[in-house]
DNA sequence: TCACAGTGACTTTTT
DNA sequence: GTCACTGTGA
């Protein structure tokens, strides 16, 4: 009965009807990229209030990041107002939500501040003096990975996944300190209500009969902690229904578990599974080329794309000689959009490495193309910041001690680390909190160090008194933190700073001031204010995003975003993927570039160069093995022809000691040596191309030689034949 | 307490 | 090549 569908419904395929309209216990959806998944989720949550009857706030929806959450509540509360009462959160924010209304029974102070790795570092600095910071980050690095796992301290599956002995132990000290200061990690967002909902039975019960619906969005990038915490959450006979695509999953490396989508299925039986296949984005040739290389994949539940859209222009390689002729081209991309009629905005320009926007930055203002980053501003992560907040964290929870000592001096009041020391023993012994203990243990200090720590005692004490004043209209919160930056003395503590490295520290302040102005002036306004900073970094740099400008951006950083342009670039073997990646890593690379290709619109460009700057010193690279994966037929090659690697007087390998064996300082093997049965002038029969001959054998470090077949009908293609077997050598 | 130079490291990073 | 951290010397 389509034609008695609201507009809403009868507008979605069949495949997104059924997920929709589904009924059972547990849900998988999997939606390839561009395959309408936002819109079958928050269509669903509006069908489940509006036609099911459901109560919205029975329904908790959850997706990684920020900008999908307030995407999904906009989406579902414009087809359903109603909808605008459910849960839809971050993983994270649905923690922090959690725990403060759940604090006593966590053991926590509802205001427990929120610290980032760079806080957590900090605090584990404190307690190992003796070990480096950069020690202390791995350290952290490996705690959080440790939690995205769910393990504990005492976990006993913990020395199996982390080898370093003393790893138990320096959790451990972590785990009580980060109590002490009453403060959670990321990690105990997701980590803490688990542990509470597992060991509650009444929180539990409640929490379990309130959330009745459960969703995911971009399940494939759930980690082992999450998965626990969805199954607690989901097993009191909540439905669940995960969206994901595992061709997507590029976030292994910080504990996103692909397994948690590919064996889903059999964790929660009966579980269905819808498929959406039907793509709304792309042309079907740009489709191809990402569906040949994440083809190559093991691990995957398999699904093929099929573009609605038909035609298109052909994808298209460009061979360059190094990164001055990639940007030239990539400027020369843009150009040619906007003659034809296009804007600046419709182009994107994909890398893997943030270091690599570094050309395009220097030379597009002077080729006159507008751009804009995304992603690398990280405003919320600058000194002069971080200080602002510090103070404003310190008057939220007076326990924070990386906070406390992160401002106690700064601006410098001559408080020295010994002072700072006797402080804090004070603290520790008196169970009193950091400001109230500094506060009794001033007159044991002398000269400038006690007039310093009462001058910093005083301020806070000021906006403290400030904060909770009786409320004037039109005061915000902007007020008390220019206040703060003011009288602290950093506005000019930084403006002096500024001089010195010509930096823009001041008027960071002053936006941190503004940004405060969206926040009533109060205890609550800061603790909320705080939060949001601490759980969504990305709020002040999204002003400029209307600006018509070329994106630059990483290409893990596209998820979710489209252009009718993308450039993706450096397909150059040893940088995408980097030599040292094989197996799982090497899968989830792959999946990178399929990300990176799907994000196409209407026209796909690839580029490698053969000569890369990396670290400060050039290598002579070969093409990415990916490109020896997709079927040359799909891909028009416009850019001269690549001189092969190890041939030819260069002006970096000659006179080297190694000759022509030399590439950007890595010894590598002669291609003669390297060759294998192939060489130059080999006659071969490729099995899709025919018969060829071989014009140039090329080593690589990690996939063995390159060889350049030119084929009888003209055709000229390279391949791996580590990785083919389509080419062999003609038989006589 | 600060400023400077030497040393080494250096993918990706929703929260 | 760049940045951040470390240790030294004033």
């Amino acid at each position: 009965m389509a034609d008695t569908l609201p507009p809403y419904l009868a507008s979605l395929n069949p495949e997104q009807l059924a997920a929709v309209r589904h009924e059972g216990p547990s849900l998988l959806i999997l939606a390839g990229a561009g395959s309408g998944k936002t819109r079958v989720i928050t269509t669903k949550i509006a069908y489940l209030v509006r036609e099911r009857g459901a109560d919205p706030e029975s329904i908790l929806a959850v997706t990684f990041t920020n900008k999908a959450a307030r995407e999904m509540r906009d989406r579902a509360a414009a087809i359903e107002p109603r909808c605008a009462r459910a849960v839809m959160r971050t993983f994270h924010s649905f923690g922090a939500w959690f725990l403060r209304r759940n604090a006593a029974a966590a053991g926590l102070d509802p205001n427990f501040t929120i610290y980032d790795d760079d806080d957590q570092t900090t605090l584990l600095h404190g307690l190992l003096p003796q070990h480096t910071r950069s020690e202390c980050k791995s350290m952290i690095q490996a705690i959080s990975r440790a939690k995205d796992f769910g393990l504990e301290p005492d976990s006993p599956n913990l020395s199996a996944a982390f080898s370093d002995p003393q790893m138990r132990r320096i959790y451990r000290m972590y785990e009580d300190k980060l109590k002490a200061t009453r403060n959670v990690d990321f990690g105990d967002l997701i980590c803490l209500p688990a542990r509470l909902l597992k060991g509650d039975e009444a929180v539990r019960r409640r929490t379990q009969q309130r959330f009745r619906m459960i969703l995911v969005d971009e399940y494939q990038d759930s980690n082992v902690a999450q998965f626990e915490l969805l199954r607690l959450l989901a097993g009191g006979g909540s439905r669940l229904c995960v969206v994901g695509d595992d061709d997507q999953s590029i976030y292994r490396f910080r504990g996103a578990e692909v397994r948690n989508i590919l064996s889903f299925p059999e964790i929660f039986p009966g579980t269905e599974i819808v498929k959406l296949e039907r793509n709304y984005r792309s042309y079907q040739s740009i489709l191809d080329v990402a569906g040949n290389v994440v083809s190559r994949n093991s691990g995957r539940l398999g699904k093929t794309l099929i573009a609605e859209r038909r035609g298109g222009a052909k994808p298209s390689l460009a061979l360059l000689d190094d990164q001055d002729a990639e940007v030239a081209y990539c400027a020369k991309v843009c150009r040619e959009r906007v003659k034809a009629g296009g804007k600046w905005s419709d182009v994107a320009i994909l890398y893997r490495t943030n270091a690599q926007s570094l050309g395009f930055e220097k030379e597009f203002p002077r080729l006159g193309i507008p751009y804009r980053i995304v992603g690398s501003s990280r405003f919320y992560d600058r000194e002069e910041v971080k200080d602002a907040l510090a103070y404003m964290a310190l008057l939220c929870n007076p326990r924070d001690e990386v906070s406390f000592k992160r401002v106690v001096n700064k601006p410098s009041r001559g408080v020295g680390d010994t002072s700072v020391e006797i402080l804090l023993e004070a603290a520790a012994s008196s169970a009193l909190d950091l400001l109230s203990a500094s506060a009794g243990t001033a007159d044991s200090l002398k000269g400038k160090a006690r007039s310093g720590l009462r001058g910093f005692l005083s301020l806070l004490s000021d906006i403290s008194a400030a904060l909770a004043a009786p409320e004037v209209d039109g005061e915000t919160l902007a007020k008390v933190v220019e206040r703060l930056v003011r009288s602290s003395g950093l506005v000019d503590y930084h403006r002096e700073q500024d001089e010195v490295a010509g930096t823009q520290k001041a008027s960071n302040l002053e936006e941190l001031v503004n940004a405060a102005s969206l926040y009533p002036r109060s205890p609550e306004g800061l603790a909320s204010f705080l939060e949001t900073i601490e759980l969504d970094r990305s709020l002040s740099s999204e002003e400029s995003s209307d600006a018509d400008a070329v994106t630059l951006i990483t290409m893990h950083n596209t998820k979710g975003l489209e252009f009718p342009v993308v450039i993706a670039t450096g397909l150059e073997q040893g940088l995408f993927p980097r030599d040292d990646e094989e197996g799982e890593e090497l899968e989830e690379q792959r999946r990178l570039f399929y990300v990176a290709v799907t994000r196409a619109k209407d026209e796909l460009r690839l580029t490698s160069c053969h000569w890369r700057r990396l670290h400060g010193r050039l290598f002579e690279t070969l093409p990415s093995r990916f490109l020896s994966e997709i079927d040359p037929a799909l891909l028009a090659t416009v850019a001269g022809r690549r001189k092969s690697a190890g041939t030819g007087a260069s002006p970096y390998t000659a006179g080297s000691a190694y000759g022509g064996g030399v590439r950007g300082g890595r010894p590598v093997p002669s291609p003669e040596a390297a060759g294998g049965p192939w060489k130059a002038g080999l006659a071969v029969y490729h099995e899709d191309y025919g018969a060829g001959v071989v014009l140039k054998v090329s080593p690589t470090p990690s996939s063995g030689p390159l060889v350049v077949v030119r084929f009888e009908t003209g055709r000229q293609a390279q391949f791996f034949p580590k990785f083919t077997r389509k080419l062999e050598p003609q038989r006589s």
